[in-house]
DNA sequence: ATGGACCTTGGAGTTACTACAGGGTCAAGA
DNA sequence: TCTTGACCCTGTAGTAACTCCAAGGTCCAT
């Protein structure tokens, strides 16, 4: 393999990713079909490591593989007219948002409960399911 | 149904969630079954709504159900010895940074997509797989 | 030149839902 | 009171996104 050449062993070590889920990328279209060595071995570049780190992150911050694609798509033709384009950028961002916000509640309840763990032996009143329950996201309780 | 007390359809409108998924987590054991009506109806309380919404928002935020599950036994039984305790929620609240962390650059890099595609009219340069490429996370570029 | 690590394809199994099919319950209107 | 449409029941089958395995080929260090 040439140097600046990864197999897909290689790839997978980098980026976290089992091999086998590197060529279910490739059958469904996420990560294009790389070059072949003489001996037929998959041979990724740079481009590859870049592509899949952000796909496994993406899916990792629990999107589907739906937005993945139109993110990779937004990446792959970034020439296209912004009205097509602003609906998509606009919808994630409230996505993302929202998951931020999530996720700054459930780290708060985490480290509390961290702290109280540390101090008392025992956790004695762990309110997690109260950090994402539903007076959180408007006003109303109990329904 | 008695006031206070809702039917699968009902739970299902207010937390965002298929009927059918809902009877699914009380198969695995995620939701404790409810009490039944005369009509063997399912009829959920108050409890049902903040649990539910709990399980979808972590699942949505990228945990599996075994992570959702070790944060609602922290919550079931919050009295137990800490250092059983401890290790998963310091192993969790180090999942929650990270994702907080992407999640903040994917924000940044569809920030300024909106405000570019607003002037241009086009998406000159797309950024999106840098925001979350392999650099980022150490010091280390092109492997 | 050979054994072990790694690669190939193809197909089956797992997780977490999701969608029927076939039938029962219930409240509202004729 | 009867019916009709919206909702519920169980059970099974299908989907998305992987994950594992079998049977065999490649590569290279001893």
């Amino acid at each position: 393999m040439a140097k600046q050449e990864l197999s897909i062993g290689a790839l997978g070590k980098l980026t976290g990713t089992k091999v086998e889920t590197i060529r279910f990328y490739e059958k469904i279209g996420i990560l294009p079909a790389p070059a072949r060595t003489a001996g037929n071995y998959r041979s990724y570049g740079h481009d590859h490591v870049r592509r899949l780190t952000f796909v496994r992150r993406v899916r990792d911050l629990g999107f589907p593989l739906e937005t993945v694609r139109a993110m990779l798509d937004l990446a792959d033709q970034p020439d296209r007219p912004c009205g097509e384009v602003d609906a998509l950028v606009v919808e994630q961002l409230g996505e993302v948002e929202r998951k931020i916000a999530d996720l700054e509640r459930l780290r708060d309840e985490l480290d509390r409960l961290a702290h109280q763990c540390r101090r008392g032996g025992r956790v004695a009143d762990c309110r997690i399911i109260e950090a994402l329950s539903p007076h959180h996201e408007d006003g109303r309780c109990c329904p």
